[in-house]
DNA sequence: CAGTCATTCAATGTATTGATTGATTAATTG
DNA sequence: CAATTAATCAATCAATACATTGAATGACTG
């Protein structure tokens, strides 16, 4: 737009790219139609942006090229666009953590613990809930859980938590799950929850591993789309 | 910054993240800073930048924490800093090409021949100039041509390639080639030559590759770091 | 075909960002 | 220690981006 002699056009496009990118309501409104086709009103409630902020950030995704509409009766469905748009999204976000933890490493200590954030396998967490060692935290919005958790999962979304540790039993383990490898939410509930003192592990798998692998057939509670 | 409460702070470090990313003169100087440590001045004549612009964009991205600095006599030297860095990079680059083939397959015919922008291997590369049958063309800065090139290449930066098309024998395959896989200079300049009629191929591997297995002993001109 | 629901558009005010200029600091040289 | 070179800072202005509001479109419903 600029300067467009300096050097190659792409440089212009990459930049707009990345300025999509360049705001957290456009990343959340992307992170919630990663996982499926959503319609306007339900990615405003998903989100907490306002209607028409929430239509004016898609439309930028869409002019951008990250995402695509199709009309369904009323409502204006958003999905994905093709091409690597979740590399780039995980590309960000790994550098983002390695950031976070190069800063965490100089100021906090309690973070870095190796194991704090460690994951627990999907075998482990089969069988240690079975011998009833452990506690499977939902930590997502509710209305995710409704729609879908893993067998014996309790809900408390990350935002309430702090106000329900009292529903935790102090003596087990807590297993925090959420959307999935990408999904921060866990991590962040562990922060939480170690911070007063339990013994609390995420699943990394989240949801969608789970489904994608159906280990048992204990009976999922997947009610609808 | 703003609506913290809406979903989880990682979403504003990762926007900012972008937001940095968000501007050409941004891009192209991690460009040219991720091929080895430059000064503030260099960096203003390989980008054609003016100076205290320079040195403000480098400010935002050691803020960013995507570079870093060290002081060598009066000048002040830039480099990359650790972390997946160019794996952004490059998952940006390649949605950007994405989109762009994808755009071009449905305005332009001639860009969007399988072949056009088909690379020549290093094996028929090498066969190929010893047969003399094709030209070989380095497309980058003058500067960094003088810093070392191919043996036999000949340079012509992209941005003087259409006045100096007469410097370039009409029989002949034209190789063009730059700074690596992800460099878009020799695409751009093989746009140029097939308009005007020219066989031409591009070199993927650029320089980087060919000097990372030394394949011949013809001796490369390569001076300084 | 009037009413309503879902979404988008248009307009406004404000805040942020980028380029330019000239002044300033830091390290080196004579 | 004055002069020079390299880089940054500070101040300004123009351009963009964002959130909010209220109006307008588009599609279904009775």
């Amino acid at each position: 737009m600029k300067n467009a002699d300096v050097h190659h056009p792409i440089f212009d496009e990459i930049a707009d790219l990345a300025r999509t990118l360049g705001h957290a309501h456009r990343l959340v409104l992307l992170r919630h139609i990663a996982d499926g086709e959503l319609a306007v009103e339900q990615l405003t409630q998903l989100s907490g942006i306002a209607l028409a902020n929430t239509s004016q950030h898609l439309q930028q995704l869409k002019r951008a090229g990250l995402v695509q509409t199709r009309r369904d009766g009323k409502r204006v469905l958003y999905r994905l666009a093709d091409g690597p748009i979740e590399n780039v999204l995980g590309a960000l976000r790994s550098l983002a953590n390695h950031r976070r933890e190069q800063i965490r490493e100089l100021i906090d200590d309690t973070m870095s613990r190796p194991d704090s954030l460690e994951s627990i396998s999907r075998e482990e967490l089969v069988r240690r809930m079975r011998d009833d060692e452990i506690v499977l935290l939902d930590v997502r919005p509710r209305e995710e859980y409704a729609a879908g958790h893993l067998p014996g999962a309790i809900n408390i979304p990350v935002g309430e938590l702090e106000e329900r540790l009292a529903e935790l039993p102090r003596e087990k383990v807590i297993v925090a799950y959420c959307r999935g490898v990408q999904c921060v939410l866990s991590a962040d509930a562990l922060a939480i929850l170690r911070a007063r003192g339990w013994d609390s592990r995420r699943f990394e798998g989240g949801l969608p591993e789970w489904l994608n692998s159906s280990l048992d057939d204990d009976g999922m509670n997947y009610e609808s789309g």
